[in-house]
DNA sequence: CCCCGACCCTGCCCGC
DNA sequence: TGCGGGCAGGGTCGGG
């Protein structure tokens, strides 16, 4: 799902909701769901109770709220189809209710419900930012680079690291170990609007190329965050359930067929990871050595 | 080591 | 209606 907008409109909903608030006691509905946690769910659980969380992070598509004392956190991803919803404790149970954590002052619960169970929850310790020195980060995601929205990401590293790949742009772009947080749908709005094919080289890719798909994905994943993120359908929605509307923004993903904002050629879907790439025939014409 | 494809899940929508 | 196939915004892992 979950891409870097959304991740973000539910971190800001965590604060505005959780912060400074004591877990009294939470429950795993579903193990596959704390898989991560190697010490298993009773420990997730046990690790929760009595703890106050604090300010939630978040770095490309992981979030993570750090624990009273900032030696752990617990990390989570919403992989497909994860919510990270608040409400009245009393309400009835969602379906896909995998994970819940109750408050000490008795108010709004905080519910993982994750229909795919593609998602996780996981407690990590806390370790020193690889790019931001003051900053501390889960050790599990210690690996994966800085997101574009942030001011610790490195253009210069970036392209470098760009040009050292033999790939095609897009695999780059869904690599978080390169540059974090940009999943099916922004690549494919900022390939778009760079009129960059998903299959052009890297190797061969030129700084002023990269510059301008990275400056694509910055526009694009700000002007999505700004009208609450993209939502589909319901699988999509803040901490209260909320939809965004960025969709009807989209110039390319998903468009099959439907005429270019730019040229009016009909926009193409191409197989590619056994997803989908939507590009416009014209203003992104497939390089003649294409890598994928 | 790098790169790529297979796989993990559930539900919805479409065509037959 | 019922059913099978395709598709969905994620990451991980193992083979080549």
């Amino acid at each position: 799902m979950p891409e870097l907008p959304e991740v973000e409109v539910v971190r800001r909903g965590l604060e505005r909701w959780t912060t400074g608030r004591t877990v009294a006691a939470a429950e795993v509905l579903h193990p596959r769901s704390v898989r991560r946690h190697e010490a298993g769910p009773a420990d997730f659980a046990g690790r929760l109770a009595g703890r106050t969380l604090l300010g939630p992070r978040r770095r490309g598509k992981y979030l993570w709220i750090p624990l009273d004392g900032e030696e752990e956190a617990v990390l989570a991803h919403l992989g497909m189809s994860g919510q990270l919803l608040v409400g009245e404790p009393d309400r009835d149970r969602e379906k896909h209710l995998r994970v819940r954590a109750g408050f000490a002052d008795g108010g709004l619960d905080l519910r993982f419900v994750d229909q795919r169970t593609f998602g996780h929850l996981m407690v990590a310790d806390l370790v020193p930012d690889t790019f931001d020195k003051a900053a501390l980060v889960p050790e599990p995601i210690a690996h994966i680079a800085a997101d574009p929205l942030e001011d610790a990401f490195d253009a210069e590293v970036f392209f470098r690291a760009l040009r050292r790949r033999k790939t095609g742009i897009k695999r780059a772009l869904l690599d978080q170990s390169l540059i974090s947080g940009v999943g099916n749908i922004y690549a494919d709005e900022a390939l778009w609007r760079a009129r960059l094919h998903w299959a052009r080289p890297t190797e061969t890719m030129t700084r002023a190329e990269a510059a301008r798909v990275l400056e694509a994905a910055q526009e694009v994943m700000s002007a999505a965050l700004a009208v609450g993120g993209t939502s589909f359908d319901s699988l999509y929605v803040n901490v209260n359930g909320e939809s965004g509307y960025f969709e009807r923004s989209l110039d390319a993903y998903g468009r099959r067929d439907e005429p270019c904002r730019r040229c009016g050629a009909a926009i193409r879907r191409d197989e590619f990871m056994n997803r989908s790439s939507y590009s416009c025939p014209v203003c992104q014409p497939r390089p003649r050595r294409a890598r994928y």
